[in-house]
DNA sequence: TTCTCTGGCGCAAACGTTTGTTCTCCCGTA
DNA sequence: TACGGGAGAACAAACGTTTGCGCCAGAGAA
């Protein structure tokens, strides 16, 4: 039942059910008794406007495009979930849209988002913005914000950590414990978020007058297999790090099962800074030493920026700040030289 | 550009270009050469049939709901990923809903995805069905699945685990280990599916010959502090089991935490099979032995059981086998009796 | 009585497709 | 010459809303 039938059978024009069920009866001067009788009518059986209907007339759908590269990542759903939920209590849905780290998967998907009537879109891009990416996102007709990986030249509303001090932060809490020869693990060495993390590890060891050049960096990639060759890199070596820094989430995992297979006490032998608080991340042994990101107040902000609720000015870039979470993965050690 | 407008600017008939883009080119006779002047014209500008129109008029909208309690739950996360993914190749898209393990929030989303009109819904309840959600799920018009957790006397296509086995298979390999005294941490015991896992190792105690009744059982929710303070009813008692079965994902955690909180080393001092591997399960000390389930097939079940490729006979309910990955939290201990 | 408001509601167009039907050529055949 | 037929494409209805505008009745004013 929809409510052109259910208007004819309460004998009144549909657009009169329209107007009732979709709040704006005192707008068009309804009578409380009609507005009454058809609220009533609509209860009893059910029935709501069909969205594709007045999706079509209004021009939106009341649905916005989420894209991540990895809904699994546990920062990522912990982001799709507060979006949707904020989203959710002004009536806009959300479709789910994994690109599994794949530009071009990426790429087919947003184009196929653009040419749907999305009332908007918020991306995480896998990372490097090619040619086609810039083009597709430059000239869409809708809203779209940018969320965790920005792309440089884009001036597009977007929420972001900042990411230097991010790393500026992991790397000054190794070197105040006196930690000298710092690895990094890197997510995707493409991305700018990646980049300038690794430019605030840098930026930390020039700082305390150390050559930023000894910063060894290994790692390109997401994937298990990844991480896990890229921790071997930094590892498995003579000259192997006191303090490592994982770039990314999923480093960690990582670090951990080279460091078993290598038999690396952590944080004896090995201190570690994870990124990305994760709910296991204070249960294992030890304890993980993390800088967290403030999951909730980004994805607000992010639908805010969708939705126009916040200053939209372009190149409107939200910048938040990371927190270091001190637990047990690093050690002090004696400075060696 | 509409394909309306592309027909105006190509100078054919909308429905040309339409059929065309469609690929019902042959089916309508179009020629070639018309065919190969709409696609180009069609790459050029971008433009793609809008799925609002196409939705209205073919009366179905390219896209499925999805359901669950906790997006946040790995779980979830990867069986969201896996249905996503197996959709997108026949161009189905997904709206994600987070009902964060709460009914009420259930029902209402539910109904909002039933009025919309879309081609499905893949479903994993909250726990009880109430009433009102059997009356919603029973009154649909469209193709609903069940997942992971079935509705007892509800008839509709589902998958779900063997859950009695999958007890049955934790509560043996502590069994065989000579432990005697058992623990379940429990998620919802109001669930099908935790009170079958329950079930199972109750069963699996009276197979051993012992008193089924002397399963001890805490825990009801699936949050921290319903995990926490369910795993301190279990631990922090002067009979504390030797073993312990986590029935949920997030069981685990509250036990690894309060085990901590009170100086209980694993698998010493307290053997823990957990539910639902984790990238983490195998890394952390020690190594978490684990009931999984085989995510993937049951997502591509899942996705089948919709989109009608398989068979869709009522009560279509297909289970599939949890496996044990033997790690090392479990600890063979002497027969105490 | 006639005119003017105004409260209350219906009319109809428009949104962008898809698809059954119809129309127009043009060619071959009788 | 007339006609049948088939290939190719146009026509138009329908999907379910929303919304600007217009219509009508009754009340108050002139």
């Amino acid at each position: 039942m929809n409510i052109s039938q259910l208007a004819q059978h309460l004998g009144v024009a549909v657009s009169t059910v329209s107007r009732v069920l979709s709040g704006n009866a005192e707008k068009y001067r309804i009578s409380e008794q009609t507005v009454k009788r058809v609220q009533e009518a609509a209860k009893q059986f059910h029935v709501a406007p069909d969205p594709l209907g007045a999706g079509l007339r209004k021009g939106r759908l009341g649905m916005i495009g989420l894209v991540v590269p990895d809904i699994t990542n546990p920062f990522f759903s912990q982001l799709a979930r507060a979006i949707e939920l904020k989203l959710r209590s002004s009536g806009v849905a959300v479709q789910l849209c994994d690109t599994a780290e794949d530009s071009e998967t990426e790429l087919s998907l947003l184009g196929n988002l653009l040419s749907r009537r999305l009332d908007g879109i918020i991306v995480a891009p896998v990372g490097e913005a090619s040619a086609s990416f810039r083009d597709l996102i430059e000239n869409a007709t809708l809203p779209v914000v940018l969320m965790d990986r920005l792309l440089p030249g884009l001036d597009l509303p977007s929420v972001s950590l900042d990411n230097r001090a991010a790393g500026r932060l992991a790397a000054r809490h190794l070197l105040e414990r006196g930690h000298r020869r710092l690895g990094c693990l890197r997510g995707d060495p493409g991305s700018i978020a990646d980049q300038e993390r690794c430019d605030g590890v840098r930026q930390a060891l020039a700082d305390s007058g150390l050559d930023p050049n000894s910063l060894r960096s290994a790692g390109s990639g997401y994937a298990r297999e990844d991480s896990l060759s890229g921790a071997r890199d930094l590892l498995d070596s003579s000259d192997r790090p006191s303090g490592i820094i994982t770039l990314s989430g999923q480093g960690i995992l990582g670090i951990l099962e080279v460091a078993r297979n290598l038999d690396l006490r952590i944080p004896d032998s090995l201190s570690v800074v994870a990124f990305d608080d994760q709910p296991w991340s204070a249960l294992v042994e030890p304890p993980l030493t993390t800088v967290t990101q403030p999951v909730e107040p980004m994805a607000s902000k992010a639908v805010e920026l969708l939705t126009g609720s916040a200053d939209r000015r372009k190149n409107a870039t939200h910048v938040f700040e990371a927190s270091l979470l001190d637990r047990a993965s690093v050690v002090a050690i004696a400075e060696a030289d």
